[in-house]
DNA sequence: CACGATTGCAAGTACCTGCTTGCATGATCC
DNA sequence: GGATCATGCAAGCAGGTACTTGCAATCGTG
């Protein structure tokens, strides 16, 4: 791996750990068993750093996706948002430390953040499929439901650790609980 | 106001703003009017102006409660919601800067979040007194519904302001949304 | 009035911060 | 084999950090 490269990974790992301040260009080379002179060399300084390691692991991070033709929902959701809020639950640190970093660095609000509607307008999608097909019942806002349940699971993913006490439950009742009642408020078992 | 109210008041809204690191005794000193060795002999230490600052700011919030007893759900659950959206989006700032400090600082995390629990078993208790007087169906896990509905609304009130992109609708018709989906998978419509 | 507590002020300590400079070393390429 | 390039190393800069010390001024209370 490139100098560069190993110096993107550890700067997104100590970011995500210790935020904006914490993460030093003297840390940075430590962990990247690095000169500090050449971080400033390859970056040219501890900013430019910074953006392109969030950027970069923010890139990297691909969307779940839901099947093209709805079949079993409660199955395809369910393992839709076990996906989901595994692929979140991994990134909690960095997720955490960005949102709170957005009040200095407000910059960052776009680039961490961009992958989120184009999996909303995918559950959008696949849920307007599903009423088409008659597996759901004809009330109930699917724009609603959609971030609803993103929310629900998003928010377990990241604070599951920080707050057992709110979240006894385990992930995997959690999102399957979560689901079974986006499903009973569009009316899935009444149209099946 | 005594000195050290106005040193914990101050402190608090620097480290909403800037995280731990980034609230210097410096700074505090200066935005209390204060000498800053006035800040050493008050509180000993940084790190304890900052605990009990933190402690004092998540003390002062007092919980939303449902009535005692369940009226018209819509109404009261959707009340209930506005108000406790508002109270996390006042708050959202410290909130998720707390979150990310979480990791360097795992002390807080009791502290920070003693109030959701019971707002959580306040809900619980209300949804269940309505399942019994026969308001809401006979299916779906109120313990799963009330987790979900206060994800949604906590989610939504702290990265408002962040992803404005991901929450386009205003934040009471967010709500009301939840609200609306909550109702709807716990059968309120059918058993009324 | 005198005493004690609170505070301000000036200075200083030891350490960390981002960043720079000058120079040596090794690999790579023509 | 010589030139170029990436990198390491040692040192240093100016400024910030938490925190301390000593001393003078203020103020309420006895």
């Amino acid at each position: 791996m490139s100098t560069r490269d190993a110096l993107l990974e550890v700067t997104a790992r100590l970011f995500a750990d210790h935020g904006w301040r914490g993460t030093t260009t003297r840390r940075i080379a430590e962990a990247a068993g690095v000169n500090e002179v050449t971080v400033f060399r390859t970056f040219g300084s501890k900013d430019a750093l910074l953006m392109e390691s969030i950027r970069v692991q923010s890139a990297a991070a691909m969307p779940d996706v839901l099947p093209a033709e709805p079949g079993d929902l409660r199955s395809e959701l369910t393992a839709w948002g076990m996906a989901h809020h595994a692929r979140l639950h991994e990134r909690r640190s960095m997720i955490r430390t960005c949102l709170a970093e957005f009040e200095e660095h407000p910059e960052l609000g776009p680039v961490a953040c961009e992958g989120a509607e184009v999996t909303i307008a995918d559950s959008i999608r696949y849920l307007g499929e599903a009423r088409r097909r008659g597996l759901l019942g004809p009330e109930g806002s699917l724009e609603a439901a959609t971030v609803m349940l993103m929310n629900a699971i998003f928010l377990d993913a990241i604070t599951r650790d920080v707050v057992p006490g709110c979240a006894p439950v385990p992930a995997e009742d959690a999102v399957a609980g979560f689901v079974d009642l986006t499903l009973r408020a569009l009316g899935a078992g009444v149209a099946a």
